[in-house]
RNA sequence: GCUCGGAUGGUGGAAUUGGUAGACACGUUGGACUUAAAAUCCAAUGAUCAGCAACGGUCGUGCGGGUUCAAGUCCCGCUCCGAGUACCA
């Protein structure tokens, strides 16, 4: 009998279903593991080859615990909510449900037919309102608490309110917003209702709050960093603006401490750990607060500037809350610019000071003579995205204020200039400039012809600053001068802080995240409005569903998606969504309010779910305390390093956050997590002729100007030569195409290493592997690629090596007539001992491969011990029996066949995993290579137990030793036994 | 720009973590079987020089230095490629 993959395969397929051979259970007495792999996204264009990778590793470790005794928890589900459905959705006006249930459909089957031990009893969506609902919850949950600095940790907001009305809020250390001001008790409870509660929203773990957005004037809608290409839409070009809007956002900057900190507790690689501490960024320094001068005359003042600033203070003075996001007072108010330094040391070196385009104080300072060019700048880098300003530190620019601040000590005037290197959302918007120490102040200050003003002892700054740190001696700085920067720095704190202009700070460059979306098709906030103020739907009364809507673009007003729901209102009496109120009747208007029209991120959904797959049927909690206590965590999770600092940062926010609030008894939702590579696809390339429809052929380019265009990979073949009939098929664009090609009438595409996207053409996917090869061959060959966590591009080269190997498997156990299965059960003879040794030698390496997920180097030890198998013409059951549970993590199929053929019922899954006997492995001799001068030369097979002493005799006994030597004396002769010999000189 | 990865034959990759560079595959070449093809099996295969011959010589792990008896592996300085960069998921 030959290798019928496909019938073997699909076979055992249906038995695992039928007979439900991954179900976990919630309750065993076997110890628990859980492995899980980030979920997919559903997309269009089908599971590629991409997503198996992860898939398959994991599934191979989750087989492998089973075969050791565990009780294994290994489910799979679908981040179903997302923009590109929504997008399909406005190009065709098909409900994004619709097309998110086929894509799953097809994913599903995709999934199915490579034979992952998944436990689909637990399936999750994000989208389905069964779950949603508890996403809702969990918002919810977050509105209803606030972060206790003092304790550590987010507490209940009813506590807040109690403690505001029986003491204030001038003990509280909490994590708010900047603007927080100061009440007493009895201020808090003369209050009206709708104060306290704005009050309590700078406190709410989930707050509104204006934030930035990449706003499209021409559509009327907010777009995503990944949909502008070069500042304008990737739809339509249509020029893009940064705009201000009332959006949720998330606390998680409540959280920085405690998510850099625990890195050191969980198992992740180094690599990734060190990704989130930069992301979360500590930094320790001070917050400066410099005056700003009221209006400057045209010559700076040389007398009594402290009467001004006096004034200014008693005009402008804030009561600001102690504790913005800690312990000192961060606010802006309107005549004082708060800046954050991690060099207070070098504070008289400020020679200027740079606000960010956006700061709200850019257009209450500037002069008049200055107002046109401030503008005209404001308007250039609202158009300007972060990433590019972030990027850009060639082009300088930037614009004088006409405004002066006064420094703190010397009290001198200082300008204030605004320039895009300086971004709004980091820190507070806003720098001192101290040239002589940071480059991109220096580059500024040269470019504007700006003093730059020396404050380091020795040091030559009229190339480029100074960025020492360690040996920096502070000088000309008045009761710093002479410090070194380890002195310097608390000195100068602790004069700032005496002068009440400062205060030590340590600052996380972690930001708030925002959580609105103005799409359709994501979770709709359980939220209403009284009167502008925020309001939480009765948790009795989730899921709040997402609304139909007519077209899924935003309205004419600007508003998002849902803001075309017709009813999209909440009775607070009825509970349920209703109608608009009648107008002007006034009836309902006590009881009938606007929901929000904003939806969730893509995140929200993807931040809790591996605690739902614990507890999938739940209906009254989203997960119970029993389940979630058994499985407690993830203990293996396997996804793209892409997630790094998105989603691994905010589900490691949300399960600290249902931590503190006693829901979940984790800290941690991943004790150990590996990244697997990216696949990358292999786009083609075709090249028209600039202004032409004609396509010239890679190799005739030379120097014509031409435009690169993506081609479909399948119209491609292995010589990278392109179909030109169905090219021309194709898209209708092309039908007409003219072509230059080679000689030899081919037309060769360009090739490049890329990202696999359905935009890029670039998409394969692993159906056809599956039915030409099977899927046994498709897992083994995925793992055979390379080292798991290594990007790689896809490349079926060497696809047939592997499936070579499986048939040679199969043959193993099929020596009898007609190749029909047969295995010797007599016990092992005299000579057999060298099967136990490939047998062993394999257990060994394969186990070992496993647990330090090199899936790619056992792939080859199969071969090896197949190979040396075959050439032993081993037929033992003893030997092959073990061999098959062995193999079943990466080739379950032809392990389960080959298992029953071999006589056992039931499914290899559980069978026992084979134990290494080091017996069997026991080496009496070595073959030392022997060098000279650190170059082998040959080889000598010596025992191993020979001492340092007879090895070198041996060695230096041997013809070959002295006819290298060529009679010289060696210097020295090194011996390492058991390892190595080297003979110097 | 910043952060995190990566680079080894024609190709994917291996290398006990400082100890025989190129395991295992793909590809290529030659051979066996066959009327032929497919399939299968066997052999050779880093480059280069030399030779009738070999346990022959030289070079060789992105580039330039260094440490060491010994460097793909450690240190310093670069180049190129990939990912992330806060609204793709």
């Amino acid at each position: 009998m030959s290798y019928h993959f496909n019938k073997i395969e699909e076979k055992w397929q249906k038995y695992w279903a039928q007979n439900q051979t991954f179900k976990a259970s919630n309750s065993s007495s076997k110890e628990k593991f859980y492995v899980l792999d980030m979920f997919p996204y559903p997309s269009g264009a089908g599971l590629h080859v991409g997503h198996p990778l992860g898939y398959i590793a994991s599934d191979i470790y989750a087989r492998y615990k089973r075969h050791k005794g565990f009780n294994v928890l290994h489910p799979q589900g679908y981040d179903s909510f997302g923009l590109p459905a929504e997008q399909y959705a406005i190009q065709t006006g098909q409900h994004p449900a619709l097309t998110t249930e086929e894509n799953i459909k097809r994913y599903r089957e995709q999934l199915d037919q490579i034979g992952f031990s998944f436990d689909w009893s637990r399936e999750v969506r994000t989208s389905d309102p069964e779950y949603y609902k508890w996403t809702q919850w969990i918002f919810i949950q977050l509105f209803e608490s606030w972060y206790d600095n003092k304790a550590e940790k987010a507490r209940p907001i009813t506590d807040l309110e109690q403690i505001f009305s029986s003491e204030g809020n001038k003990e509280v250390i909490a994590a708010s917003d900047e603007d927080t001001e100061i009440f007493s008790a009895a201020q808090w409870n003369a209050f009206s209702s709708e104060e306290k509660q704005q009050v309590l929203l700078k406190y709410r773990l989930t707050y509104l709050a204006e934030t930035e957005v990449n706003w499209v004037p021409q559509l009327g809608t907010v777009l995503a960093n990944d949909e502008i290409v070069n500042g304008v839409s990737e739809r339509g070009g249509y020029p893009v603006v940064r705009k201000k809007m009332t959006q949720w956002s998330m606390r998680i900057s409540a959280y920085a401490e405690r998510l850099r900190a625990d890195l050191d507790k969980i198992d992740w690689s180094e690599s990734l750990k060190e990704s989130q501490r930069n992301w979360i960024e500590k930094s320790v320094g001070a917050m400066v607060k410099f005056n700003v001068l009221p209006s400057f005359p045209s010559s700076p003042p040389q007398h009594s500037p402290k009467v001004v600033t006096r004034k200014i203070f008693e005009e402008f003075g804030s009561l600001s809350a102690g504790e913005g996001r800690g312990e000192d007072d961060t606010q802006i108010d309107n005549k004082t610019i708060s800046v954050f330094t991690t060099r207070p040391d070098t504070i008289f070196g400020v020679t200027f000071m740079t606000l960010a385009p956006e700061h709200e104080l850019v257009e209450k300072i500037t002069t008049p003579e200055q107002k046109a060019e401030i503008d005209a700048y404001v308007q250039a880098s609202a158009k300007r995205s972060e990433r590019e300003r972030m990027a850009d530190v060639k082009t300088i620019s930037g614009a004088f204020t006409g405004a002066y601040a006064e420094h703190p000590f010397t009290k001198e005037p200082v300008p204030i200039w605004i320039g895009d290197y300086v971004l709004a959302g980091y820190g507070t918007g806003a720098v001192m400039a101290v040239p002589c120490g940071d480059q991109r102040d220096y580059d500024f200050a040269k470019h504007f012809n700006i003093p730059i003003k020396n404050i380091f002892q020795d040091v030559d700054i009229s190339e480029e600053a100074y960025t020492g740190k360690e040996e920096a001696v502070i000088t000309d700085s008045d009761f710093l001068t002479g410090l070194p920067y380890k002195e310097a720095l608390p000195r100068a704190i602790e004069e700032l802080e005496k002068i009440g202009q400062g205060k030590g700070k340590t600052n996380y460059r972690l930001r708030d995240a925002v959580f609105s979306r103005q799409r359709y098709w994501g979770e709709p906030f359980p939220v209403y409005y009284v009167n502008g103020m925020p309001q939480m739907i009765d948790e009795k009364y989730l899921p709040l569903r997402l609304p139909d809507v007519e077209k899924y673009l935003p309205t004419e007003e600007g508003e998002p998606p849902l803001g075309r729901a017709k009813d999209w209102y909440w009775n607070t009496e009825t509970n349920e969504v209703v109608s608009p109120p009648l107008e002007g009747s006034g009836e309902e208007e006590d009881h009938v309010f606007p929901l929000e029209l904003n939806t969730m991120p893509g995140w929200a959904g993807s931040s809790w779910y591996f605690f739902r797959y614990m507890d999938v049927e739940n209906q009254e909690r989203f997960v119970s305390e029993e389940a979630q206590k058994y499985w407690e965590n993830v203990d293996l999770y396997i996804g793209g390093s892409e997630h790094a600092t998105g989603h691994l940062l905010y589900s490691r926010f949300w399960t600290k956050f249902l931590y503190d609030r006693q829901m979940v008894t984790v800290e941690e939702p991943f004790k150990k997590l590996i990244n697997q590579g990216m696949i990358l696809g292999q786009s083609a390339f075709v090249y028209r002729l600039e202004g032409e429809n004609t396509f010239i052929s890679k190799n005739l380019i030379e120097g014509q100007s031409v435009q690169m265009i993506h081609a479909d990979v399948s119209l491609v073949n292995f010589s990278d030569e392109l179909d030109i009939a169905e090219f021309k098929q194709w898209r209708p664009e092309f039908e007409d195409a003219e072509f230059i090609t080679e000689e030899n009438g081919a037309y060769v595409v360009g090739r490049e290493v890329e990202k696999m996207s359905k935009s890029k053409y670039n998409v394969v996917n692993p159906d056809e592997i599956c039915k030409q090869y099977g899927a046994d061959t498709l897992r083994m060959y995925e793992m055979f690629l390379g080292p798991l966590e290594q990007a790689k591009p896809w490349n079926t080269a060497g696809i047939t090596g592997v499936h070579n190997f499986l048939k040679k498997f199969w043959k193993l156990y099929h020596t009898g007539s007609n190749n029909s299965f047969y295995v010797n059960d007599s016990p092992p003879s005299e000579g057999s001992g060298e099967n136990l040794k490939t047998l062993h030698k394999t257990i060994k390496k394969v186990t070992e491969d496993i647990e330090d997920f090199s899936f790619n180097t056992s792939v080859s030890t199969f071969m090896i011990c197949v190979n040396e198998l075959m050439a032993q013409k081993c037929d033992q059951r003893e030997i092959l029996e073990p061999l098959v549970i062995l193999l079943a993590p990466y080739a379950p199929h032809i392990a389960e066949e080959l298992w029953e053929e071999l006589g056992n019922s039931g499914s290899v899954a559980t069978a026992t995993y084979p134990v290494y006997e080091e017996k069997f492995l026991v080496e009496s001799t070595k073959l030392y290579p022997v060098s000279f001068n650190g170059k082998m030369r040959f080889t000598m097979e010596l025992p191993l137990d020979m001492s340092r002493e007879e090895v070198e005799k041996t060695v230096m006994a041997d013809e070959r030793t002295q006819k290298q030597l060529n009679g010289r004396t060696p210097k020295k002769v090194i011996v390492v036994p058991g390892k190595i010999v080297n003979i110097v000189g």
